[in-house]
DNA sequence: AATTGCGCCAACCGCTACTAG
DNA sequence: GCTAGTAGCGGTTGGCGCAAT
């Protein structure tokens, strides 16, 4: 037996919102505001709407100070920089980013960021694989001169340890992060975060970069987490999440071959041959040893998205 | 001029988390 | 501790407008 639904969906009014129903639901919220009853409030208003459909276009759209399309650089080095790290929370996002909305960062990314990081990535491994300095090409090209998918059928390179690798708490080698409630709490411990038991709103999120996010800062050996919401958990959910976030990213990145100064012993002198695909990959490296740092595919990755995305360097500085 | 395909974005849906009784 | 109601979140869908054919 499900729950009764929020509202009678027969009798209410669906689709796009008329100039009168904003007019109404705004002028109402700002003079009383939602009185903590979003579900009581269309009929108060006399709007012949759901109460979710009313928080979503007053969130979304009526909501003083929103802005709407017109993404700036900065922002899509945020918003990159986060997706990187912790997959799709659109809400974290657009908490980093005051005047956007969740709904409105989802699409900018899956409408735009997303496609202008492949396009570019592909654009970019063609560009070496035609100089022969990349690595070897396996993939399809087309008439038009866009990549296939490389290797596909188990031949691409990629840095993915599989299967999941172990993630260990910082503190506690021998502890399962992912059977610790508290870890994975941790990763909603921001402003807006709904498990954040701190309440103080000027507990200022460390997590507004100077731009773009040097992630690899994230972690503090000695200390254990730096940032509650990049815990290994994150990074292990964020890359291999959920959300297939670890499909996504990796087909993102696949196609670039760059590695980061001084990160050497992430990939190990060369790589290491994948025994399963026969790819290079750091699949062999010990993680538990290596805990508290970042996933090397993230890493990488990064650093490739910045130059994609941005056309410059960037020098995560990870002694 | 008509049709088709595609991109974008607002809105919806279903689920989980939270909270009050 | 349990239950029901609500809030919030992320994924998905549908419709509109523009470009290509």
């Amino acid at each position: 037996m499900g729950r009764a639904p929020c509202c009678d969906k027969a009798n209410v009014k669906r689709g796009p919102w008329a100039p009168e129903e904003d007019a109404k639901l705004k002028a109402y919220i700002e003079q009383h505001g939602t009185g903590g009853n979003w579900i009581a409030l269309p009929p108060k208003i006399g709007l012949n709407r759901c109460g979710k459909s009313c928080r979503l276009r007053w969130l979304n759209y009526l909501r003083p100070n929103i802005k709407h399309g017109g993404f700036s650089e900065e922002e899509d080095h945020i918003i990159c920089s986060l997706y990187i790290s912790i997959g799709s929370r659109w809400s974290i996002i657009a908490a980093q980013l005051p005047g956007r909305t969740d709904n409105d960062i989802k699409n900018y990314w899956n409408t735009r960021l997303k496609k202008k990081l492949l396009g570019k990535q592909r654009k970019d491994h063609q560009k070496q694989a035609r100089r022969g300095g990349g690595p070897k090409q396996e993939g399809k090209s087309d008439e038009s001169g866009n990549l296939g998918v490389i290797g596909e059928g188990g031949s691409r390179s990629t840095y993915w340890p599989e299967p999941a690798m172990p993630v260990y708490s910082t503190s506690r080698p021998d502890h399962h992060v992912h059977d610790d409630p508290a870890s994975t709490n941790r990763l909603l411990l921001m402003p807006g975060g709904r498990s954040s038991n701190d309440s103080n709103p000027s507990h200022q999120s460390p997590f507004i970069p100077p731009s773009p996010v040097p992630l690899p800062q994230l972690y503090d050996d000695s200390a254990g987490l730096m940032n509650p919401l990049v815990s290994n958990t994150s990074i292990s959910e964020a890359l291999q999440g959920p959300h297939r976030f670890a499909d996504e990213i990796d087909e993102i990145f696949h196609f670039n071959p760059v590695k980061l100064e001084g990160l050497d012993c992430f990939y190990g002198a060369g790589g290491i041959v994948d025994e399963h695909h026969g790819n290079t990959t750091s699949e062999s490296m010990n993680w538990s040893a290596v805990g508290p740092l970042i996933h090397p595919n993230a890493v990488t990755s990064y650093q490739g998205m910045q130059q994609c995305l941005f056309e410059e360097p960037v020098h995560l500085g990870m002694q």
